[in-house]
DNA sequence: CCTACCGATCGGTAGG
DNA sequence: CCTACCGATCGGTAGG
């Protein structure tokens, strides 16, 4: 009973060390030497939970998509569908940029460029989850648009294409260049492209 | 005399192969066994060409900047400084995107992800050109105000944090998601936001 | 530019 | 979960 229990914990802890690693050196800087040296145990302890390092990778995406939903899906749960929640979770997103959750920043952004132009099943999880995020932004978007909370003239997934990009601005300029301000910057495009796509603001086509 | 000429053509066979390497698979994928290997010649006589790995990928950094130099500000050299260059600038960096120049799409947006949380000479190095790029829009930017071109009330480094997000965000989406539409999606941005920047926009605040 | 080699580390397995 | 080990590859050097 303690054993599988234990069993589950350690598998935990070695995801989470992976996590760290993976979103500051990439999923192949995840060595299994490397975490057996982190969490001090052995390198057949650490690939005994997984079989093998593309196992390994797997479940540290599916991990990292864990927290995503945990801290920018759940808290907007409560907020009204629409344009409330869409708010909501880019002000989420963008608090997770700066929260420290990862040491390299988010996972997303450092991991999906390093698998962009290697095909397998690795790749394909990275395309899922974070097409996940991006449609989420375009459901609440349309929605929105349905209450007339946006304007008809705005294309939603042109407007998610903007938002989305401010998100991965602010974590680029932040990680590479330190600059604080980035968030900051980052709240401030999206005010501004949402007052914009306002039926108040008189459409301004698109 | 052809002793000197070859070196310097085998050093840039091997410099041309190392972006393209480290377009898909990053600087850490540039080994020097597989830069031998695809060039047909032995381990030795690649790294003997610049005495260590991180000189080879200092060298790799300065010649994709080269490339950058080449196919973005070169040809918008001729253009009327102010918004008519920042215009055909950004222009050229979407056309750059999608040109096929590297295999992995943008250079520096593979490597600057990669190397940000790596502290030493190559991230100084990656910083440095990433910056050269950034502050050429904001000059254009600033300029393009002095002239007119720009609505008083407009922060210029915040209309280049989204206008360069717009660019940021078409590699990521074309690289991960192969949408050929991404580009467009970036036009289409890009073209909306200097718009609102405009004076005859009255302003919009910011 | 080459061959031949160095110690270290890679992912992974055998056997317990 | 461990030790002990496998072949392959890593960055780099010696000597030519």
């Amino acid at each position: 009973m303690t054993g599988r229990r234990d069993g589950l914990r350690t598998r935990e802890e070695i995801l989470g060390r992976s996590m760290q690693v993976a979103s500051v050196d990439g999923l192949e800087g995840v060595t299994i030497g490397r975490l057996a040296g982190d969490l001090g145990m052995s390198k057949s302890g650490v690939i005994g939970h997984f079989g093998s390092k593309e196992s390994l990778q797997l479940a540290t995406v599916g991990a990292a998509g864990a927290v995503f939903v945990e801290q920018i899906l759940e808290p907007v749960r409560g907020q009204e569908p629409g344009l409330a929640r869409l708010t909501a979770a880019l002000d989420a997103w963008i608090t997770y940029l700066g929260s420290g959750t990862f040491d390299g920043g988010c996972f997303f952004c450092a991991v999906s460029t390093e698998v962009d132009g290697r095909p397998g099943p690795v790749r394909d999880s990275v395309v899922a989850v974070t097409r996940a995020g991006w449609d989420f932004l375009v459901d609440e978007a349309r929605l929105a648009q349905r209450l007339g909370e946006i304007d008809d003239g705005v294309d939603p997934e042109q407007l998610v294409f903007e938002l989305h990009a401010y998100l991965q601005e602010a974590n680029w300029m932040f990680q590479l260049y330190g600059r604080h301000d980035a968030l900051a910057r980052a709240r401030t495009a999206v005010q501004r492209r949402l007052a914009d796509a306002s039926p108040d603001a008189g459409g301004k086509r698109r």
